[in-house]
DNA sequence: ACCCTCACCTGCACGC
DNA sequence: TGCGTGCAGGTGAGGG
């Protein structure tokens, strides 16, 4: 389920628990979840490996990892790439703690406590990534510029916009156009700027693309931002929940037949390309 | 290069 | 209670 500012909590999550902390082994009891790589073949890797810090691409959480003394030497570091997709969770258990159905991989690490990865339907995948190979590692060199970076500006979002002959919804959702959207902020973010999720993105005006550019960057930002007042905890039986702090928040998803904040009309939802889109018929003419 | 459809899974809410 | 159906916030392979 997650999108990018629930990606961005959770790799702060990671990043305060684990960061300093060695792997004393990896178990992956899920083999597809790092295929090509064996299950043995991983732990040799992760094994004795110590976490140097935990980072984000996209909506792909980046645990930096280095072995052996020399810190300075990037010959063994390696990058361990997980991405959530729908249900992936981390969770970081007590000794005593049992380990929950759906567990497809689990790190023990030198403090007796073991970070769990889990995922109900296994759509979540690991990549271990050598050392300075990130921006060639496929599904992650394709990425667009990271929203919040000087690269995803309003001339980069022009020059996408106009080359598509897609709808806005289906070409917000597209991770190699625009980086961090899914299902729910794309409906958000082209609600915030009035524009109708079919229409045809070659089509847009220019005006209308600087207000989608802002639109995109105040739904990110805000769903971060407001979204800090519910913690992510790892120690939750759900590693963390969305909870009613990201819900809260959303002004057309899941609010079909709802008032418009703006207008009062009726939100409406349809299914396009397979996944709901919600939209106010109003505010968001064609 | 682009874009569409389908596939990958489990679990849950719903109607009968 | 059970069983069938549709749905779920993400992407990738494969084909046109």
């Amino acid at each position: 389920m997650p999108e990018l500012p629930e990606v961005e909590h959770v790799v702060r999550a990671l990043r305060h628990t684990i960061t300093g902390r060695t792997i004393v082994a990896g178990e992956v009891r899920l083999p597809k979840l790092i295929a090509p790589l064996s299950a043995a073949a991983f732990h040799r890797k992760v094994k004795g490996s110590t976490i140097k810090g935990v980072s984000r691409r996209g909506k792909f959480i980046l645990i930096e990892c280095h072995r052996g003394r020399n810190t300075e030497s990037n010959r063994s570091d390696f990058i361990l790439a997980v991405h959530l997709r729908m249900t992936g969770k981390f969770l970081y258990l007590y000794p005593d703690d049992d380990i929950p159905k759906h567990s497809h991989a689990i790190f023990y690490l030198d403090n007796d406590r073991r970070l769990v990865f889990r995922d109900q339907r296994q759509f979540g995948v690991m990549k271990l990534i050598a050392g300075g190979q990130l921006t060639r590692t496929k599904g992650i060199k394709e990425l667009a510029p990271e929203p919040f970076g000087e690269d995803f500006n309003p001339e980069y979002l022009k020059s996408v916009v106009h080359r598509s002959r897609r709808s806005l919804k289906t070409l917000l959702l597209d991770q190699t156009k625009v980086l961090g959207l899914g299902n729910i902020y794309a409906s958000e973010a082209l609600f915030r700027a009035r524009i109708n999720p079919f229409k045809i993105a070659g089509e847009l005006s220019p005006a209308r693309i600087i207000r989608l550019h802002q639109s995109i960057l105040a739904v990110l930002r805000d769903a971060i931002t407001d979204s800090s007042t519910s913690r992510i905890d790892l120690e939750q039986e759900d590693g963390f929940s969305y909870g009613e702090a990201f819900e809260r928040f959303w002004q057309v998803y899941e609010r079909e037949g709802e008032s418009c904040v703006n207008c009062g009309s009726k939100i409406r939802r349809a299914t396009h390309g397979g996944r709901s889109t919600y939209w106010c018929p109003k505010c968001q003419r064609r």
